[in-house]
DNA sequence: AACTTCGATGCAATCGATTGCTTTACTCGA
DNA sequence: TCGAGTAAAGCAATCGATTGCATCGAAGTT
């Protein structure tokens, strides 16, 4: 069928093994026999079999990239970018959508892992203990999460959430909430941590949730922020945040005018939405490419991976002030 | 390293060829004998290596999936279900970004043609005469493209422009507009022609573009759009609507108070924008499992593909109407 | 009882590449 | 001139599974 390696060996009158070195190992072949291997190989359109040498190799050239959602507008800038920078190491990408489910999550990592030479898991659902214990069979790459021994890429949202509240204080506001996502979150943990912290004594916060991450569910808890007063809101994620715009827009409560709102992602929603929404900037794309490197840094190397201290990669994250933000009433 | 049949074979004390035949063709060996295997695999935990079936058999039980746009919103739905179909077929999906640049379509073809039993191209960008080509190597189903054999699933978008147009009509509109896309896609062509069509010789619309389908340009034609008069427009997708609806609000003209607008998708944005979009909903989604299911069908069959007729699949559109349109001023 | 038949299993080739080891042949130094 | 050293290329094992063919024994046929 394919053009494989023997008919370029018979086309150059060489034998399959000097075929394989002078691709792989050029330096250990006679210049003009080399060129004549090239110029068969050119001829006859030969592309060496990535199955086959993942066969002997043991490296597949493939990467795993396990996202919570597809359709959540967070990721695809990410799985954009990670697959480019895959697509420039002359590496390829499965995309695999666990449905924000720990358990589909787990059983994607371990499907994938007899094809791939690692796996980037982007905001992960499952618990660390399982993380670790997945981190035995095949190298793991973390987006949004930190554990000891497993490289990561976070996005600093301590910080983020800290200029999302100090923006909302100098406006005034001293009855905040937090609109929470999944438990299972560790960005859900960072920012609400870095809110309460923030906020100190000057103020107050209220957390709510935990939520799914959709509008859905922001729309759903309009009716709590409503009554319980508060006057700024920040919210985990941009979907969250319009969701929650829209409730209140539908019981009558303003946006900003009575009820300031921030969202976190910048997602191409924030810019669209009326009013367009003050989020926190997260650079996704730059995940993305960080982590495939950290990945390939990793487990591209000499085997004695444990040795080496995982590296940790923080992206900064800044605040972009639209209109859902304004002055306490 | 991992446990591989042989390790099996030696703990059910039986030859490799049986296990292998006990887990694929379990008719072929005796009752006992495959319970003791089946036994022993579970113990050590056994999977058999996908790399090393491919080598043999020819089949990867992988697809790629190639997209003019990850970030485009209008894909993730169809990709996410795509995925879950492959994955519950036991395949699974590479997923590639060709940036809507058809040299780079080609290539990843090319590229992923080497390790995958098939590709689904979506919304391509490239010539029906390079599509051809393509096939030759490798498997191919088509979203939103319809060449002779070589399955496909197509929106009928014919149908939806209709449905859109008419609703402009009947609201009392006379001079419309169309914001083309790409002059490369397929569906551009459908809706221009079956938007015509349906204008007949009750009214006149110009075609404006082509436009790379992003916001950006939607903004961009929107001086054009006010200084012609128009007073309706149907845009190639939701990205051109919104970015449009913002570009004339900016020019002090209101939509949907002096020209309305109509996108195509029905993405997350559509609800969520304001005023909410009238759009064309297409089933991204089915289409995504339509693709995946045609594919498998096509290549999964016994080798003389050429003899049977490819199928193509049309899907249904439907028209929400929101608030971006109203009558003429 | 001899002979066919067939089910169950083992054997070995194969897929397409990589790679350690061996062979070949040429160069160089004394 | 002869042996050592070395660059270049061939040989063959290997990765982990699949599969056509060979073998063997038990059951069925006459």
């Amino acid at each position: 069928m394919a053009v494989t390696i023997k008919d370029v060996a018979r086309e150059a009158q060489v034998h399959i093994s000097t075929v394989s070195r002078a691709l792989s190992m050029p330096h250990r072949v006679r210049p003009e026999t080399r060129a004549r291997i090239l110029e068969a190989a050119r001829r006859l359109g030969y592309q060496p079999s990535r199955v086959a040498r993942a066969l002997t190799t043991g490296r597949t050239y493939n990467i795993g990239l396990v996202v919570a959602d597809i359709a959540n507008p967070f990721f695809p800038p990410m799985i954009k970018a990670a697959e480019h920078t895959a697509r420039a190491r002359d590496y390829h990408l499965f995309v695999a959508d666990a449905s924000e489910d720990p358990a589909i999550e787990a059983e994607l990592v371990d499907a994938l892992a007899k094809q791939v030479d690692g796996v980037v898991l982007c905001a992960p659902r499952i618990s660390n203990a399982n993380i670790d214990r997945l981190a035995q069979n095949i190298p793991l790459a973390l987006v949004n999460r930190k554990i000891d021994g497993i490289p990561s890429v976070t996005m600093d949202l301590a910080e983020g959430a800290r200029l999302a509240v100090t923006h909302l204080l100098d406006l005034g506001h001293r009855r905040l909430a937090y609109v929470a996502g999944p438990r299972q979150s560790w960005t859900n943990t960072q920012i609400r941590r870095s809110a309460a912290g923030t906020v100190g004594d000057e103020a107050e916060i209220e957390v709510i949730g935990p939520n799914t991450p959709n509008e859905k569910a922001g729309t759903e808890v309009a009716k709590r922020i409503a009554e319980s007063g508060v006057t700024a809101v920040l919210a985990y994620n941009d979907l969250l945040a319009i969701g929650l715009i829209q409730g209140l827009t539908d019981l009558g409560v303003d946006v900003p005018g009575d009820v300031s709102v921030i969202g976190i992602d910048d997602t191409v929603l924030a810019r669209l939405a009326k009013p367009s929404l003050t989020t926190i900037i997260v650079p996704t794309a730059d995940a993305g490419t960080a982590a495939i490197d950290l990945l390939l840094q990793y487990a591209g190397g000499d085997s004695d991976l444990g040795s080496r201290p995982a590296a940790h990669v923080s992206l900064p994250t800044k605040l972009a002030v639209r209109d859902s933000t304004a002055p306490p009433p």
